[in-house]
DNA sequence: GGTCATTTGTTCGTATGTATA
DNA sequence: GTATACATACGAACAAATGAC
């Protein structure tokens, strides 16, 4: 008889109505949403219950809306909204920080639970790697290196550790490019973790660790040494 | 001529406000907000903008409001709401993951940067670790380990990573605690981190990862012997 | 148990500013 | 420049839940 449900208030029914279109890729990045006369009729409510909904995920950082242009889809869920504007206000070292972190973790986990479909996913973005690096391509070879990275993380199958190492990503490739733009001795073989790879494949988490902490220190000296200019 | 900064809705404007109220604890978590009408002179709005500002902030997870009672704080920063709600949808042992990765480099950075002050913080949880394990006091041991870990995070000086470390390690306390409860072959004096405490005193990053990483290898264990149950 | 003031929930109407065609 | 569509903001009114007396 008590209905719970009745007590969640319109504007909460009608935010999280549209935060699963937009989570579900519905409504996707960058598009427009429908005007206010139409979304009122879509989900049968009021306009100022409408504009409190939207104005919810606006603050949330999920959407955004230009006055005489309409609502767009600016992100896709809450955790890459509120990592994206801490990243924006925080020291990009000290990002970079907690990327490795991460990053060091995923290395070894996905050498104890990487499975073929990771393997084949990592093995394709270092032969583009490769390639890039025949082809001296170094914005082909960054995404690719990202991408890897990515993968590797996806290769550790814990959700919340990639969600944070994907937002946390994102706002920091920029920032990524010019430190490697800027290292006079960029080599491209040497940065093709081709043994870490191996390490991850042989499941070897010893030697993936011993990889990761070496390549980490490495990308450490190049940040200070960057630093100092 | 014009400012474009100046179009900062009335919305964005009163719910920063509103967040920055809470965010610096003149608004403390558990208190009652002033009523509607209250609030509508005091940021000089409507109460349509008002309430906008407040069903964003609701939606954030900030605030939460009850229909004939009023609105109370309910976490104290945007990255605290969202990471609570990632935590509970999570598997914990793949949140301690995430943890234990955050504590990892945490180490490294405070064996590096630890000052004078980290050090008699550390101590002093250390201490009170001491006296528990005499007491064979285990709720206070909990306790004290658990700021122990809070304070070497703090130590490595990085505002990101002791945030994330501490909105994850929160919601975790309950978990941690049963994990300890139901080793057998708990040892307190085993338990205390003298060895790594040390290290970092003497800025021995070399010693301070060996140690953590035996002391996380020993926690997974004891996780996957308790989880075979 | 009931009444009543308080507080939030919901809707409508109106006026004005702003971008786009 | 004009018309249109949309966003912003305010005010007023009633509904529903809560808590105190």
């Amino acid at each position: 008889m008590l209905k719970k449900t009745h007590r969640v208030s319109l504007v909460e029914q009608v935010s999280s109505q549209m935060e699963d279109l937009i989570e579900s890729g519905h409504w996707a990045i960058g598009n427009r949403l429908p005007p206010e006369m139409e979304l009122m009729k879509t989900f049968d409510v009021s306009r100022n219950t409408l504009r409190e909904a939207i104005q919810a995920l606006v603050h949330a950082g999920l959407l955004e809306t230009k006055q005489g242009s309409g609502t767009i889809v600016k992100s896709k869920s809450a955790l890459e909204a509120v990592l994206h504007r801490q990243v924006e206000k925080s020291n990009i070292l000290k990002i970079l920080e907690v990327r490795l972190a991460l990053e060091r973790e995923a290395a070894q986990l996905a050498a104890k639970r990487r499975n073929e479909k990771d393997i084949k996913d990592m093995n394709h973005f270092i032969g583009m790697c490769r390639l890039a690096a025949q082809e001296g391509d170094l914005e082909l070879f960054l995404k690719a290196d990202i991408q890897f990275h990515q993968m590797m993380v996806k290769a550790a199958h814990n959700q919340m550790l990639f969600d944070l190492y994907s937002h946390i990503t994102d706002p920091l490739i920029s920032s990524i490019r010019n430190i490697m733009i800027l290292d006079k001795n960029f080599d491209y073989e040497n940065e093709i973790h081709t043994d870490l790879f191996e390490a991850i494949k042989q499941k070897s988490e010893h030697h993936a660790i011993r990889y990761v902490n070496n390549y980490i220190n490495e990308f450490r000296e190049k940040i200070t040494l960057i630093q100092e200019d």
